[in-house]
DNA sequence: GATGTAACTTACATTTATGTAGATATCGTC
DNA sequence: GACGATATCTACATAAATGTAAGTTACATC
């Protein structure tokens, strides 16, 4: 009886990854931990029996424990960012539209557990880690203001309100935002159902 | 030459304290490490070296590490439902003055770290720690309700989502406000600002 | 001043995360 | 099929956090 692995015969074989995939796999099995069990579950050895690995090949790919969580940290920040110019086009298309546009900005914190990073990231002190954000902030500021160019002189100051206002919201929401609604009673969307009734209120 | 401590003569002499200041002392100590080096520094050592005691000292007051930061959970908590409530006899003497209901939640997220221990807690997965939140919040609802108590047949519903709204953001801000406002080139008190506008829209 | 309680310490054991060094196996290339 | 690069593993080392046991000392009470 093999104990587990790809079965009895291949019990002695090991698994040889490209570079690539290796980081590419222990990252997602790191995010997975990351999200379900907290920051502290993300342990090199946690990471390697998920995938396979002993934690001395994370090391060997990822340099060190701190290596690990930076490249995660730089992967979910991406895909923040990345999600964060999907809303921007979005609201090209659709500028009436905040559900939506609310919706897109809420499922980047909530999904993907950029919400739970970012925490991590403030918690532990790690700032330097939200520096790609900064520019894909001025970005989505930038497109949106272009959107509203016509409002005058205080459009940059509404966008900025704006912004402040959604992102502020919905990291909340993405991390105690169950717990909450769950005391108050409230249903699954009732922080998205209240950002977008507000929204217009600085765009308009 | 001593090396800390509080005298040359006094280097060998113990201080012993009645165990409710010992419990008092460990716990204030802990907060300052959780709000300045995050939930990672919370350690026995740490505690130990900052108050003067050996980390074996600590787990004779509080049982386990877990315990101590059992009791420092509680004991924050205790604190954000103190200013919850003031917040709401704040709410009472003065109802058309939502600026200062704002800061008082805010500061109560803010100070006192409230915000950062909500998102340990939600991070570690610990929500059993948040069950006394519960009561305060309920507690804050029946208030604000019984204030506002003329509304009509939507106040309750109207009142949560006052309370969903002004926590989450007050969460949000307590976090990651800092950072974030840094990135927008807005002032510090932007987002209470914000919410001090928002708010009337909800019980008015 | 003697005595008992318990706050406090020292010394040791355990567990876990991380890191290093060297051996081994896999796969592309010749 | 031999060979070289390197992905992967095994084995060992270290440091830190936690926990346990037993001894010490401070302080209240008599």
């Amino acid at each position: 009886m093999s104990i587990d692995g790809p079965g009895p015969e291949a019990a002695t074989k090991r698994r040889r990854r490209v570079p690539e995939v290796a980081r590419r796999e222990a990252l997602a099995s790191a995010r997975r931990l990351l999200i379900t069990s907290g920051p502290t579950a993300v342990t090199l050895k946690a990471v390697g029996d998920e995938i396979g690995v002993t934690h001395a090949n994370l090391i060997h790919h990822f340099g060190s424990a701190a290596g690990l969580q930076s490249a995660l940290m730089e992967s979910m920040v991406r895909d923040l960012t990345d999600a964060l110019g999907a809303a921007v086009e979005q609201l090209r298309s659709n500028p009436g539209a905040p559900r939506a546009l609310v919706d897109a900005v809420f499922d980047a914190f909530d999904q993907g557990g950029a919400g739970r990073l970012a925490a991590w990231i403030a918690l532990s002190g790690d700032l330097q880690h939200l520096e790609p954000v900064r520019a894909a902030v001025r970005d989505l500021v930038d497109a949106i203001c272009e959107t509203f160019a016509a409002e005058g002189e205080q459009t940059h100051h509404r966008v900025t309100s704006a912004v402040l206002f959604i992102a502020l919201y919905a990291f909340g929401d993405a991390v105690i935002g169950a717990p909450l609604r769950d005391m108050l009673d409230r249903e699954d969307d009732a922080g998205r159902k209240i950002v977008a009734r507000l929204l217009p209120t600085f765009l308009f």
